[in-house]
RNA sequence: GGUUCCUUAGCUCAGUUGGUUAGAGCAGCUGACUCUUAAUCAGCGGGUCCUCGGUUCGAGUCCGAGAGGAACCA
């Protein structure tokens, strides 16, 4: 990038070095225990205790902070979270290694082999013998105590972003542990993990736009996939009893703070298993998740708390708008009860859309915001749910919840649909409305509709979005505050414009 | 898609009614200092005020267009 006094100061300071026969960038780093290791081996040892014991260590990290005072110098090493500081002496060290000290930027990386001491003030610190130096900084990092405020800059140059605002990296840290605790709960309850295609000739199990891309020597389109729905059905047809995926999907809609292009959902089916199985172990999920990792069932969401304990509150799609929009809950029994709402809501299209379209639309409009505590919202209109069973005895409605916490959508289940005739049927409406010019409507799978013939026992199926999911329980106001590099408009000018050429000329 | 707000030094931020040479802290450079921790002290350097255009004697400031970002709304 563009040379400035820091660059500059720096790569004559590492000019310095290579004079001094310093290799700066060497391969290996001396190191016989990580930073936290240092800290909590030691955490209740006196000063006298280690001035008897003067345990010996050799640590690794990042300068972070570095106070000089003429013949000593004090300095922070930044390792993996944790923060160990350094005590080093002119008289302590060789002459060219104390030429090194004089050279060190905030930013390089430094190992320091010594003893574990306290300071007069009673901060663990490794006292130097000898260090070794490990690699230049040629750029400087970011305010040392305001940290990188620039949300752009914090998304764009993450790791920025993670060396200064250490509540950052926790975040993804708890992100990681939700993850990982997740996969020991579902393996715990007999799902076996497995991965489905991420690209597919016909994107489905979702309504959603995809992304297209083309493979060359099938010269056929492919597309990212919205869902692994499909391809997790046909496994219950071939025989897996209770399967789960977590992984991307891919929908080529807009960015918003809950919306990310790419995003993780875990995917998982139960053969024998219905909608009310599904939510007995999402409540479970939940509920363990919170506890286990966040430590309590009650967990902040901005200024509310979101209670994690189950039983989770349960309530049909219509009572939702009827409690939530203060509206005639026998107006939502006919379609011109339902229609008259729409209008007086100013919903759009609301003399074209269909009764059921129409109660999914009050529903987002009256309901879905209010619902900060975690509530499974039943009885879908069948329109909106092409895979998913009908109710017993009403037909226009489905066996599905979502649930919403927070105000948004973090899980959708069903009894799913496994008469393979009415699946066909349902795909051809989809078809219907995809000829209707609504390029969100399911295409035809008509190979998921031949694995259904061959015999789809019952099953409960669900997606749980993770990335919502870790943002309820680390109170992140953001998705992208939860995605390690979220999607951003590549900038104009210099930087893009140099891959730009790179791209063309490759 | 619409509305509002933001963009000033590497970073965090000031910047008066439009006024002459755009400031501070951290960071940087030089020097002093052998238990400091937002170290301290003395001195010095550092700016495409997001971009382009306009109004004006004069624009960081006002107007228009654009870029990027943030938030809200349907």
């Amino acid at each position: 990038m563009e040379s400035n006094q820091y660059r500059q100061a720096r790569e004559e300071k590492l000019a310095k070095l290579r004079a001094l026969g310093v290799e700066a960038y060497p391969a290996k780093a001396a190191r016989t225990h990580g930073l936290e290791q240092v800290l909590t081996t030691h955490a209740n040892a006196t000063a006298e205790d280690l001035e008897a014991s003067a345990p010996k260590v050799s640590v690794m990290g990042r300068i972070v902070s570095y106070r000089d005072q003429g013949k000593t110098a004090f300095l922070h090493l930044f390792e993996n979270g944790a923060k160990l500081q350094a005590y080093l002496r002119k008289d302590a060290l060789t002459e060219t290694q104390w030429e090194i000290v004089r050279l060190l930027d905030l930013g390089d990386f430094l190992s320091v082999t010594g003893t574990v001491m306290r300071t007069r003030t009673g901060e663990l610190t490794v006292k130097g013998e000898t260090i070794q130096f490990l690699t230049k900084a040629l750029l400087p990092l970011p305010e040392k105590w305001h940290g990188l405020q620039d949300k752009e800059l914090r998304y764009r140059q993450r790791y920025l972003d993670t060396i200064s605002n250490p509540e950052v990296l926790k975040t993804f840290r708890v992100r990681s542990k939700i993850l990982s605790a997740t996969r020991r709960f579902m393996e715990g309850r007999g799902y076996l993990e497995v991965e489905t295609p991420m690209m597919q000739p016909i994107p489905g199990g979702a309504t959603a736009r995809p992304f297209v891309t083309h493979h060359n020597a099938l010269d056929i389109p492919l597309y990212l996939r919205i869902a692994p729905e499909l391809y997790l059905k046909r496994l219950i047809v071939g025989g897996f009893d209770k399967v789960f995926e977590i992984n991307r999907n891919f929908r080529n809609e807009g960015l918003s703070v809950r919306h990310n292009p790419e995003f993780t959902m875990m995917e998982f089916y139960s053969a024998g298993e219905d909608l009310r199985d599904m939510m007995a172990i999402t409540e479970e999920l939940c509920a363990k998740l919170a506890l286990d990792i966040m430590g309590s069932t009650e967990l902040p969401w901005g200024e509310a708390m979101i209670s994690w304990k189950a039983p989770f509150r349960r309530l049909t799609l219509k009572d939702a708008i009827a409690e939530y929009g203060k509206v005639d809950r026998k107006a939502l029994e006919s379609e011109e009860g339902i229609r008259t709402l729409a209008k007086q809501a100013h919903l759009e299209d609301a003399d074209k859309k269909t009764a059921g379209v129409l109660l999914g639309d009050l529903f987002e409009h009256h309901a879905e915001k209010q619902l900060l505590q975690p509530t499974f919202i039943t009885d879908y209109p069948i329109e909106l749910s092409p895979l998913t069973k009908t109710l017993p005895g009403d037909d226009r409605f489905v066996d599905r919840f979502e649930l919403f916490v927070g105000g948004m959508e973090l899980a959708n289940a069903y009894s799913e649909l496994n008469d393979p005739i009415e699946q066909l049927g349902r795909f051809q409406a989809q078809m219907d409305e995809r000829e209707g010019g609504n390029d969100e409507a399911m295409m035809l799978d008509q190979d998921f509709v031949t694995s259904l013939e061959h015999g789809f026992p019952p099953t409960g199926g669900e997606g749980i979005g993770i990335d919502r999911l870790v943002m309820l329980l680390t109170n992140s106001a953001s998705i992208r505050d939860v995605i390690l590099f979220p999607l951003m408009r590549p900038m104009k000018g210099g930087e893009a414009r140099e891959t730009d050429e790179a791209a063309s000329e490759a």
